[in-house]
DNA sequence: CGCGTGGTTGAGGGGATTCAATTGAGGTGG
DNA sequence: CCACCTCAATTGAATCCCCTCAACCACGCG
């Protein structure tokens, strides 16, 4: 629960008792392997998780096989919030590499918010905050250019990753194959390679064993055109806070 | 509010009393002219709005310029919600016909969720179906064809109209101009130009003085391979519909 | 009447796709 | 233990989609 306790700290409007409930919340963990689906489109919801480790993916596909990702689940990250409020999910999730996370119900996440009502802003945060992420990813796939969607992609990778505490040697590593990142840069496998190559000969990312290694944050950053504002981890804003402060007494 | 009524009516969780409630949120009527900017990017939010007529968008401006339309915001939709809990909006909202809308304020509307918690359900809802827009968006814009993905978008918009109770006549023209179609589907607007020539020359869509009229609903669906269902409006799935029976009592 | 915006068209170039083929790593079953 | 399969990474070639540049016309508005 870590990556989460990173992801809210900076809303400044969570006390002790709070983070206990929290807690409360978050006693079923479950690890699995890379690949497993854990929602598959067209599945109906009833259960929400937070990823503590390892990465996942919200993907959706065409009738003739076409493939889109929508974004990455990375740790602190929320899974299955809507899906709860409709009738079956519409995208799947799935794990890129061996994962943890922690699981609890709809019925229990009511009960907490009831405890600790800033839990519930929490977490409409995390859902707001995956929704600027959804939104930069409609920008980039529909306005930048292929090379520079991939160096922009990594950054925000690179920087939710360091938001949540991982190390910096760490979060420069994605475990990303290229036929992945073409369906989520909506291009082809060979173009992906393509752009990846160009990035690859100006130093700027290098290809391991185990994934995609990034060499120059910075150069990358100017290369992508990159404005982190849709990233920022500020306070909640006074009106908010005002509201808390009175359901809190 | 007969838009937001029908928006929300498939949920079958409002009773008259949530409605009353609601009715008494939606009591500053404000209408105001094409072009005006409901949310500048970067400025701060407190308010929230139901649109009750007219087609805004939501849109995102790179600093060269380039600009990507993320949504477009039609009769009973919220406007402003998750800008709330952020310092700023990072996305734009303007108004692309005359339009008239509903606005209240963050204190107001948690005042009402502790009346008929049910309400702030159903808000959740009308969020978590435009995060459904914004993912079939992604899509659209990755993983499609230019022409078929300006049938797409038309058919969406189209169903949405009709969703909120539009006359099958007014939910058929679109009030929509070339270089803004190009915006939102990631192309340049001679490019849009030509994709929507194609549409015409198939007899699917004609251009009108006042917008885009669209000719052959059944034919553009085909077209765009466009399926619905994350357009479908179904009644909240049964755990989320026990607790309401539940915090209702 | 000048200007800005939208719609339209042609030409040319570059970026992206598809087809095709090769290499290598990892996993499976005989 | 090796043949076989799958999938990732690569590269070349041909094609085509889409972009930019450059016009031109129509319209509405100050």
């Amino acid at each position: 629960m870590i990556p989460l306790r990173r992801q809210l700290d900076s809303l400044k409007c969570l006390q002790q008792k709070d983070m206990d409930t929290l807690a409360g919340l978050l006693t079923e963990q479950k690890t699995v392997d890379k690949n497993t689906q854990l929602i598959r489109e067209t599945q109906s919801v009833s259960n929400l998780a937070i990823l503590s480790k390892g990465w996942a993916m919200r993907y959706k596909t065409l009738e003739d096989g076409r493939r889109q990702v929508l974004n990455f689940v990375l740790p602190g990250d929320i899974i299955g919030f809507f899906a709860l409020l409709f009738k079956q999910s519409e995208h799947g999730v799935e794990a890129l590499t061996p994962i943890t996370y922690q699981r609890f119900s709809c019925e229990q996440a009511l009960e907490a918010f009831k405890q600790a009502p800033c839990l519930a802003i929490a977490m409409s945060w995390l859902v707001g905050r995956s929704e600027r992420q959804l939104s930069e990813q409609v920008v980039r796939v529909g306005r930048r250019g292929a090379a520079e969607r991939m160096a922009h992609l990594f950054i925000e990778l690179y920087t939710r990753l360091i938001q949540v505490g991982s190390p910096s040697e760490d979060a420069r590593l994605m475990p990303l194959t290229q036929p992945l990142l073409a369906d989520t840069l909506g291009m082809s496998h060979i173009h992906a390679n393509r752009s990846f190559k160009k990035l690859v000969r100006e130093g700027l990312v290098a290809l391991e064993n185990n994934g995609i290694l990034l060499l120059d944050i910075n150069a990358l950053k100017q290369y992508a055109n990159f404005d982190g504002d849709y990233l920022a981890k500020d306070p909640l804003p006074n009106p908010v806070n005002r509201i808390l402060g009175n359901s809190n007494r």
